[in-house]
DNA sequence: TGGCGCTCCTA
DNA sequence: GTAGGAGCGCCAA
């Protein structure tokens, strides 16, 4: 810390309204009714900058009737700010007591904001030789910047940030500080309403500021502008000097900086634990008088939490807890936690009695793994520094094999030694007589995996388990910790924080609180499986779970970790090329349209559409009142304006080049310079698996432009060549063979083109004389058929009008009248049972399937329908992954499984292997389960993934 | 900084 | 009409 004195003025409301929001998902009512969000966290935020900073002076400033110079110039100034609510209004009272009680001067003058206040301060306390720091979440202050001026800046997840000089030229892109003034009248700010420049957004006004310096600077040069921006500008001189001077800080308010009075001293600390009484405060009233008992005495205080070095700390209910977790940051969300207890009874590491221990490294470990080795049954939990399983390294293993009781290994952080730990437990994981329980294995399996550690024996994720059990819900441990325990867990962000740049690893999370929270983990996980056990037992959930589920674990976290090579070259003139093209469509709808805007905002192209050109005299509107500019609208007006094609071609590339051609090689992992995609295997409602960061399973094919991205998915070298497996039509097989629908089966059996087949039944003519139409149409209603059909459905996605359309599908379901009975067996099915099923069992919920709400009732119709089907084949190739992969394994191959696609699983084979894998392929896939139909499968190879479709 | 709406990519 | 994920704009309250 320098010589220098420093000042600290808070800007009050800002943290105010910043606390306030903070619990705006779960406010905070005391038994009195009152909202005390606003006030916990102001004063969360205000005993956190006295214990990081301990200032030597420091102020609060308030607003007091808004500012009335500003009102002049601009009626609507701050007009139509929302009504501050309530639970601020109330809480302002409250603070101003607290503050007094604490002997903080509160800083105010008649008719000024808290802006003004604090710059005419910090200006007069800089004379002085004061370096201050003005408190707030608020950019506006950039413009006060100076060397001895700074912004202290409380940032997402905790922390803050200090900007100087430096900070704000790179963060605005100014010269100087008081620029910002400028990029503020120039930009406008609508909290403020501060009008800004008309169409000058952020991007507009660095790029104005770079060039003109200033707004006086600009309006003097607008001739030098262009097109419709000119005018614009031009026609709004008067606004932007105004803006200008709206958003200008004054620095002549009539109040003055004495430094005695600033000074921090001692609070009333009585009168304080009083008022924080009132309104049951506990936790803060603890971490307060921390604060400034600390102050009170020496700064040689140690932690507290400081764990005696890896010493067993056996703990029955937890009573220090609390005033530990908040003794560094995290104040909010821990006093918010254990606020709740009181409001909800809901049980919590603090409440429940349990042996949680951290094992010492050396005999401990020894006698620990020996102890380990003796069990059955293990649940474990692994603590790493990362969610990304590739780059992620060991932190701790958490063990419980008994409720309330468990063991955590600190891993050390030498990498070295890490490993000769995990050798220690090698014995353990590769056991196969051990059941290993967790929740989310995968994850846990790949992280291994990276240590060369294979996890073998039986399987039990309680993730999965609770997916078959209730897919509808969420599978996170403490949603369901919540619902089937009544047990809240720690927080993870109570540890390291909320995600952002501050967030720690958990890796800087004291030992004890690392033992407290992954055995809290592992022991949860241990009784959510005994809970899931039970559950399971009913119908075909178990042998689902068995026979599918858990083995395609073990399958999904190798593709995972094998990932696919991606051509990053190629990809880069991809884009090159898509750039050039992007920019000649965007020339072309600029000089159409008579100006630029963003053409990727729906909103602003609507407008120039509809409300500029008036391309059509009705237009349709969406939901939230903008002109509707989906693709299908703008196709119909294509062939009468120029412009709309072009927009609809600029819309495909930008897409195409944002979403997949910018976007895949920036997910290229850098330690294995290949993608890994991650399947998520709990999500989708039917069975079916997602795949996401990057999502793989939606890389364009139909348009030429589109596919050819595929063709950056390569081989991983020249040794080996790509394999795409794809089912053929495996949802109309299944409902012709589930329907028993013998015009269909045969059909299939006698390896028709179904959709040709189908047009020759329902439109009476010989399947060779079937049109491209009527195929096209009949193809269109099979499909239609596997969503749940209507009339208006169809003639939406075919040129039928919607009698036709009714026609077709009435001669559709008279040729395939027992498919007709399957479906409305189906719904009758939901109705009695409140699900459907699968082939394997697999269950979907239907809440809604004996709604009153027609529209609502309709919807779990078509899910009734859909749902087996969608779900039957999503079955079927879970089968014949898991038998490939068995495969693959025992046969010791070099070609690896890579890629999921719903009905298409892609290979990386061994050249030398080909022939043998073609056929183990397809005859897994085509064998996989049993059907009155043949399953079929198309095999194509090649030196990328398009040319092996 | 986060959430929502819109749009668009797949099976 | 089914099932997903993702990028972008836009506005918070």
């Amino acid at each position: 810390m320098s010589d220098q004195k420093r000042l600290f003025l808070v800007d009050a409301y800002a943290l105010i309204f910043r606390g306030y929001y903070a619990f705006i998902k779960n406010p905070r009512i005391n038994s009195k009714g009152l909202d005390t969000s606003a006030i916990m966290g102001f004063m969360n935020s205000l005993l956190d900058v006295i214990k990081r900073e301990r200032p030597d002076h420091l102020a609060v400033c308030f607003d007091k009737g808004g500012s009335a110079d500003r009102v002049e110039m601009f009626e609507a100034y701050k007009a139509n700010r929302d009504e501050t609510p309530e639970g601020i209004k109330t809480a302002i009272p409250h603070i101003c007591e607290i503050l007094k009680a604490m002997h903080i001067p509160i800083m105010v003058k008649d008719g000024y904001e808290a802006d003004d206040v604090i710059g005419t301060l910090s200006r007069q306390a800089e004379k002085e030789g004061y370096k201050t720091y003005m408190v707030t979440p608020d950019k506006d202050f950039a413009q006060l910047v100076t060397e001895n001026i700074f912004i202290y800046r409380p940032v997402f997840g905790g922390g803050y940030e200090t900007w100087g000089i430096e900070e704000v030229k790179k963060k605005f892109e100014v010269e100087n500080p008081l620029q910002v003034i400028d990029f503020l009248g120039m930009m406008g700010d609508s909290s403020d309403n501060i009008p800004g420049l008309p169409g000058v957004g952020e991007k507009t006004a660095k790029k104005l500021l770079a060039e003109y310096g200033s707004m006086e600077n600009l309006l003097a040069n607008t001739h030098e502008l262009k097109g419709k921006m000119k005018e614009k500008i031009e026609g709004a001189k008067e606004l932007g000097l105004l803006s200008k001077k709206l958003a200008t800080i004054m620095l002549d308010v009539p109040v003055t900086f004495h430094a005695k009075d600033f000074e921090l001293d001692q609070p009333d600390l009585p009168k304080v634990t009083e008022i924080f009484q009132e309104l049951e405060f506990r936790q803060l009233l603890a971490n307060f008088e921390k604060t400034f008992a600390v102050e009170a005495t020496s700064s040689e205080t140690t932690s507290a939490s400081n764990t005696t070095e890896l010493k067993a700390t056996p703990k029955e209910t937890a009573s220090a807890g609390a005033g530990q977790f908040s003794l560094f940051g995290g104040d909010i969300s821990t006093s918010k936690e254990t606020e709740t207890i009181s409001e909800f009874t809901r049980k919590t590491a603090e409440t429940t009695s349990h042996f949680y221990q951290s094992v010492a490294s050396g005999m401990a470990t020894k006698l620990f793994i020996k102890n380990l080795m003796n069990q059955t049954s293990v649940c474990f939990d692994t603590e790493t520094t990362d969610i990304n399983p590739l780059v992620a390294e060991l932190v701790g293993i958490a063990f419980s094999w008994e409720v309330g009781k468990g063991f955590y290994l600190p891993f050390p952080e030498n990498k070295e030694e890490a490993q000769e730990l995990i050798e220690q437990l090698r014995p353990f994981f590769e056991n196969e007589s051990i059941q290993k329980i967790g929740q989310n294995l995968k994850y846990d399996i790949k992280v291994l995996a990276k240590y060369h550690v294979e996890v073998k024996g039986k399987l039990f994720d309680t993730m999965l388990a609770h997916y078959l059990i209730n897919p509808d819900m969420r599978h996170n441990m403490d949603v369901l910790a919540e619902t089937y325990l009544n047990y809240t867990p720690i927080s993870i962000e109570n540890l390291i924080g909320k995600k952002g740049k501050n967030q720690l690893s958990m890796r800087d999370v004291p030992l004890e609180k690392q033992t407290e929270y992954a055995v809290e983990d592992a022991d949860i996980t241990l009784q959510l499986k005994e809970h899931f056990e039970k559950e399971l037992g009913e119908a075909n959930t178990q042998k689902l779970f068995d026979d599918i589920e858990i083995p395609l674990l073990r399958v999904l976290a190798a593709m995972e970790l094998e990932g696919i090579n991606l051509d990053e070259k190629f990809l880069n003139s991809l884009s090159e090329q898509l750039e050039n093209d992007i920019k000649d469509l965007e020339t072309k709808i600029y000089a159409e349209a008579g100006e630029t805007f963003n053409i990727a905002s729906p909103k602003q192209l609507g407008d120039i559409l509809f409300d500029k050109l008036k391309l059509v005299d009705k237009p349709k509107k969406t939901k939230t009142g903008q002109y509707a500019t989906s693709e299908d609208i703008l196709s119909y007006l294509a062939k009468d304006h120029a412009i709309i094609q072009h927009i609809l071609d600029f819309r495909g590339l930008s897409k195409l080049k944002s979403t997949y051609v910018d976007a895949l090689p920036t997910q290229v992992e850098p330690s294995t310079g290949r993608v890994h995609t991650d399947y998520m295997q709990t999500v989708a409602a039917t069975g079916r698996l997602s795949s996401n960061n990057p999502n793989l399973q939606n890389i364009p094919i139909r348009t030429e432009r589109g596919r050819q991205v595929r063709k950056a998915f390569i081989p991983r070298s020249e040794d080996y060549i790509l394999l795409a497996a794809d089912y053929s039509q495996i949802e109309l097989r299944i409902i012709a063979a589930l329907s028993k629908e013998e015009t269909m089966i045969n059909a299939f059996k006698n390896g028709e083109d179904i959709h040709a087949s189908t047009a020759s039944k329902v439109f009476n003519v010989p399947i060779e004389e079937v049109t491209r139409e009527q195929r096209s149409n009949a193809k269109t209603v099979n499909f239609g058929i596997i969503y749940g059909v209507s009339a208006f459905g169809l003639s939406n996605q075919t040129d039928l009008s919607r009698s036709e359309s009714k026609e077709l599908i009435d001669t559709y379901y008279a040729t395939y009248p027992k498919l007709r009975n399957y479906m409305s067996e189906l719904v009758d099915f939901a109705r009695d049972n409140g699900y459907v099923q699968t082939v394997l069992g697999r269950r979907r919920y239907l809440n809604d399937i004996n709604s009153r709400n027609a529209v609502v009732r309709g919807a779990a119709e078509r899910n009734a329908v859909n749902a087996p089907i969608q779900g039957s084949a999503a079955d079927i190739i879970k089968i014949a992954m898991i038998n490939i992969y068995e495969k693959l394994q025992t046969g010791n191959f070099k070609t690896k499984m890579l890629l999921q696609v719903h009905d298409e699983l892609v290979f990386d084979v061994y050249k030398p292997e080909l022939e043998t894998i073609k056929t183990l392929v397809k005859t897994e896939m085509e064998n996989a389960y049993k059907l009155e139909v043949p399953l079929d499968v198309e095999l194509g190879i090649g030196n990328d993934w398009l040319e092996a479709h």
